[in-house]
DNA sequence: ACTTTGTTGTTGCATTTGCAACTAAAAGCG
DNA sequence: CGCTTTTAGTTGCAAATGCAACAACAAAGT
C-alpha cells in the first residue's frame, strides 16, 4: 500500500483494508469453534436487541445492511436450524415477521465470547478509550448521513 | 442498533456497519457509471503502485485481502478484458506474475474520479483532517498487528 | 369504487467467493 | 543426492450474494 496524499483518503484506504483483514480472522475463529458465520450472528443480535423481539424482513435487511433477497435465504437457513421463526404480519398482508427462538438466543450467547475475544484482541486492544469514542462518533455521523441519503 | 456498553465494542459495531453501507453505495456508483466493481479497482490500484509494475499472484492476494482462489478468477476475468497480463515468474518455476497493461492503467484512471467522489461525499466530508489522521494511525496499528499475526 | 403507483417478500439466474483437493516446483534434511 | 515437507497457483464444488422479475397486497389519486 502506498500512502495516499490526502489524509481522508488514507483513512479510507486503511479503513477498508483493516476491516477486510479483521473480518477474515473473525470468520476463521467462528469456523474454528464450529459456529456459524458472522452474518448469522448479526441477525441474531439484531433480533435480540429489538423492542418486541421480532422484526419484519425488510427492516431486518436494512439493519443488517444486506439485500432483501439475501435476507430471505439467510432466514431460510436459520429457520431451518430452528434459530428464528417466520409468521405473517398481522398488520400488513404483504409482510412477514421474523422472530428469535430460544435456540437462537442460546446460539447467540454461545457465539458472543468467541466474537468478543476477536474484537478485543484484533481491534479494541489497539485503541485508547478516547480514540474509540472518536471513532464511534465519527462513524455515527457517517452512518446517519448515509441513512438520510436513503430516505431522500 | 443498541449502543454497546464498551466504547471499543461500540466503535467496532459502527465500523462494520458504516463500511457495509458505504461499500454498497460505492458499488452502486460504479455500476451506475458502467464501470467494474471495487474489487477490480483494488487490483488495478495495487499493481499500479507496485515498484516494478507487476506482482506475484500470492502477493496480490495478500495485498488485496482476498483468497488465492479468488485472485485467480479475478485475474482470469481481468486478463480476459485485457487489463492485466500473466506471465511465468523467471525466478520461481511455480510462480506467476501479474502485470498491468496500458488498458488497465487507463481504466483505473477512469474509475478514480467516480470512486473519489464517493469517498469524499460519503466518508471524507464527515471527518476533520485531525480525525482522519487519528483514524489512519489507529487502523495502521491494527493492520500491522494483523500482519504480524500472519507471519507467526 | 377503481385504476395506478408503490411496497413487501420470494424466486430464477448469474456472479462472486471460499475451502479443500490437486499438480508442479522449491526448500529443507538425512 | 533422494526423500519429505512446504509453497504457488489452479480447479471442482458448494455456499453466499445481488439483480431483475414476479405475485400479492397496500396506498394514493381520481
Amino acid at each position: 500500500m502506498v500512502a495516499a496524499p490526502d489524509p481522508r483518503q488514507r483513512a479510507w484506504a486503511r479503513f477498508v483494508t483493516a476491516q477486510a483483514m479483521l473480518l477474515e480472522q473473525i470468520e476463521a475463529a467462528f469456523a474454528e469453534a464450529e459456529l456459524p458465520s458472522l452474518a448469522w450472528y448479526d441477525v441474531l443480535w439484531i433480533l435480540e436487541n429489538t423492542e418486541h423481539g421480532w422484526l419484519r424482513m425488510h427492516d431486518l435487511a436494512r439493519k443488517a445492511v444486506v439485500s432483501r433477497s439475501n435476507v430471505t435465504r439467510l432466514v431460510d437457513r436459520m429457520e431451518n436450524d430452528g434459530l428464528v421463526e417466520r409468521s405473517d404480519c398481522p398488520l400488513d398482508g404483504r409482510g412477514t415477521v421474523c422472530e428469535l427462538t430460544a435456540k437462537g438466543r442460546a446460539l447467540r450467547a454461545k457465539m458472543w465470547p468467541v466474537y468478543k475475544k476477536q474484537i478485543d484482541t484484533l481491534f479494541g486492544k489497539h485503541l485508547e478509550p478516547r480514540e474509540a469514542d472518536l471513532i464511534s462518533t465519527a462513524f455515527e455521523r457517517i452512518i446517519d448521513s448515509s441513512n438520510q441519503r436513503k430516505s431522500t
